[in-house]
DNA sequence: CTGAAAGCGCTTACAG
DNA sequence: CTGAAAGCGCTTACAG
């Protein structure tokens, strides 16, 4: 049934170059000739055989993303922005779930390079990317990170602007007063980093001093949203409640908030009344609750996006080799208001 | 940098079929032989060039996804599912996004198609799939269709337990004395007309008749779970429950119950005092809810999986081209309690 | 146990 | 404007 571009030349009566010309418009072919293939073409049903193309050409068209946590619908937007800047220009996304296990990552690293890729988005499930050189020594393909920012391996980033974001959440609450907030983040890494500095920031030009008291982080461990319901944060957040004056909660990632907030209803506290709640993340279940609830919304789909545009560019500008060009964008988060403030 | 199988089979003293034989385990070796040649690629860092395998293989090990809508958890889990099931056995995914449009799932299959793919499983936007008749008669790829039943053309098919899955939540509410029930699906179609049969058969056993004005669909419009959420729907249940005696409402998938919940929470309904609440398909944002909502659950990850199985076997069977022997596989649903009942 | 050689189906200098 | 031919880097009958 499938038929090849030598069958297409011989019904055509002319060489197999020939119909390749026409097919791929790289040269100049006599308007007669051209409808000689283009008939044969349609007439066999042709259509060329990408496993060919792709070994004489040295490309696969196929970008893979090697994502921390795919459960999570942040990594999933995410995604989506990928894809659909990658679609743009023909190539296709290749996905790989490490569910937040480094060996996972590695793992899916190493698959896709067994298979044939021409570029790679990582959103790592930890900073620590060094393994990245050895595997890419003789790979060289382009890497761009998402989420985080790798240690041990260059390659253009993409982050949410998580200091800013942070900081005009904790203003939103200083400027209406209060003064005992607590920070609560699933894990500690970079990005959680530069939220902690936001919210130390946003403390101290509201002049109020940091209480170490106040700030609790969930381990490493693996997590999933389900999981978090009633783990580590969940258990944070009834100390601060129980046993601490707080009057407001800022929590600072959606697996976080999880907890966070089941403890919350749970308890019977009042939001806003008794204490006031904001989360970093966004999504369409925040107005589902009661009261609905503030968020410093990312851009997930923008990130993916961005990070897509990042591959792209060093297939057309020829810069995969020029590691001093490697680029930081950061993409702006928006604070929402609900009424948990 | 990169090295071809020619330099390893030089740099051990033997020819390229020798290299390929110890690399594949495809011929036994002396050991000797295989030492050397070990060596020499471990030297060279060599690896196969999946490019030139595949073509001479005359495979990918690629599967297309296509997602009726990418931005639904739904489907995100069923591609978690599926992912995890082809990497078992060393396939991977490439993930297209319709967007709940026709035409960009039919340009995604293009796309697949004339990038290299083994197989192909859909979640399709709509029942029609006669397209795929002419788009794969000369890919004779096998295809698996997962959460809608195809018409026009056939392939194994994974659904959920619908109709068992509605009866029994409506038998929950009929067994709690509701009479007046009404059932809300976002869009008509094979699966949600499976949900409405049970609908109906719960009501039948319970001796209560059916009430035409208590059942309300959406468009077949593209749809976001955010502009549903004061969209058709909402207008619906904002009619039932001013206008109608309905004590009782089952929302028959998430899309729907985004829009559903969002009046109810609006309007100031208690539920489930004065109206209680069922929703088809669960997610973890279900109990942050006040109240928790109660749930048929339906199972995604699983379904990914079958649907991976499914075509996993037509390869190692070789069943690709027997037509007779395509599978319906049924994946149970759930009934998860919760205060909205 | 090992190798020479065909061939997967294309694209692209090169020649005319 | 068109074609003959090399070659991308493998795998696999076939021969010995």
């Amino acid at each position: 049934m499938k038929s090849s571009i030598k069958e297409v030349a011989y019904l055509a009566g002319v060489s197999i170059a020939t119909v390749s010309y026409v097919l791929n418009g790289t040269k100049k072919v006599r308007p007669e000739t051209e409808k000689r293939v283009l008939d044969a073409v349609k007439k066999l049903n042709y259509h060329v055989n990408p496993l060919a193309r792709n070994l004489r050409k040295g490309e696969s068209k196929l970008i893979g993303f090697v994502v921390s946590d795919f459960s999570n619908y942040f990594y999933q937007e995410i995604a989506l922005g990928l894809e659909a800047q990658l679609a743009k220009e023909g190539y296709r996304l290749i996905l790989m779930d490490s569910k937040e296990q480094k060996e996972n990552e590695i793992e899916n690293v190493k698959n896709l390079l067994s298979g044939a890729i021409d570029g790679l988005v990582i959103a790592p499930t930890t900073e620590d990317c060094s393994y990245l050189r050895f595997l890419l020594s003789n790979h060289p393909i382009p890497v761009a990170f998402v989420d985080r920012r790798p240690e041990g391996f260059e390659g253009d980033v993409v982050l949410a602007t998580n200091e800013q974001g942070t900081y005009d959440a904790i203003k939103v609450l200083t400027d209406k007063g209060h003064k005992d907030i607590a920070f609560l983040g699933s894990r500690m890494d970079s990005t959680m980093e530069e939220r902690l500095v936001g919210y130390k920031k946003g403390l101290q030009d509201a002049g109020i001093s940091v209480n170490a008291n106040y700030i609790r982080f969930g381990n490493h461990e693996s997590v999933s949203q389900r999981s978090l319901r009633h783990g580590l944060m969940y258990n944070h957040t009834s100390d601060l409640i129980s046993n601490y004056k707080i009057t407001a909660i800022f929590s600072a990632n959606n697996l976080a908030t999880v907890g966070v907030f089941s403890c919350i209803k749970e308890s019977g506290v009042k939001v806003p009344h008794d204490i006031a709640f904001i989360t970093f993340d966004d999504s369409f279940w925040l107005t589902m609750t009661s009261p609905a609830i503030a968020a410093v919304a990312q851009n997930p789909e923008e990130m993916g996006r961005v990070a897509g545009r990042l591959i792209l560019e060093r297939f057309s500008n020829s810069l995969s080799t020029r590691k001093d060009s490697y680029q930081e964008v950061r993409i702006s988060t928006q604070f929402i208001e609900r009424n948990s403030v």
